[in-house]
DNA sequence: CGGATATATAGACAATTGTCTATTTGACAA
DNA sequence: TTGTCAAATAGACAATTGTCTATATATCCG
């Protein structure tokens, strides 16, 4: 991952809205407008968010019908944490073996 | 750490400026103006970006003499990257293997 | 004390961003 | 084909943020 990417990915996360979208659809499929039902937000705030989230590479998309759904991409979630802790805390023991699982 | 932790700490790494001088105190104490010297930004944006950092928790503050010595805190950013991983990538193998290491 | 140096703070300004309403696009069903 | 539902896009607007200049604060030295 490029540096800009990281910054990238920094900015994906700094957000509010954008974590609690990210937490309903860390471990399933969901729809926007579920998205939208289980927030205090509208559906077009939604989507630009999903946007976001799209363009940092966070989440994946599955059109079905009139439906579309997202999930997040869980491994880019790991590489990107990985990829920060290794830039910014090379000498703590858990970056190290991070390191070790990732090199293996 | 809280949600709301959480994004102030993904806040305080979503500018280019503030990863770069995160970077140069990474792994040393460093002084201000040895940070000034070495980004194209004035010395009070540096001192922004500190404060921003120093709120967040992500550095260490150090006053001798008339000079301020930043350096990174490592433990709290892989604290904060495992964290993330925990919420956005729990099954993720990665993050399995990390949280058996933070139980340790 | 008086000047120099290091850093923080205040305030201004432009750029970015998060949210909304209104509209468009696209898929399905009657 | 026409109406309906789901989602994306466009555009407006306010809030936040990154940067700068100017100034204040604090420490050291002669």
């Amino acid at each position: 991952m490029t540096n800009a990417n990281q910054v990238e990915f920094a900015k994906a996360l700094a957000d509010e809205t954008r974590q609690k979208i990210m937490k309903l659809c860390c471990c399933e499929w969901i729809s926007v407008s579920d998205i939208v039902q289980q927030l205090n937000v509208t559906q077009p705030t939604v989507s630009h968010h999903l946007a976001v989230l799209r363009e940092a590479g966070l989440v994946e998309v599955r059109e079905q019908g009139k439906q579309t759904f997202y999930q997040l991409n869980q491994k880019r979630i790991t590489d990107c944490c990985g990829q920060l802790m290794i830039n910014f805390a090379p000498e703590d023991e858990v970056t190290r073996e991070l390191i070790v699982k990732f090199e293996e």
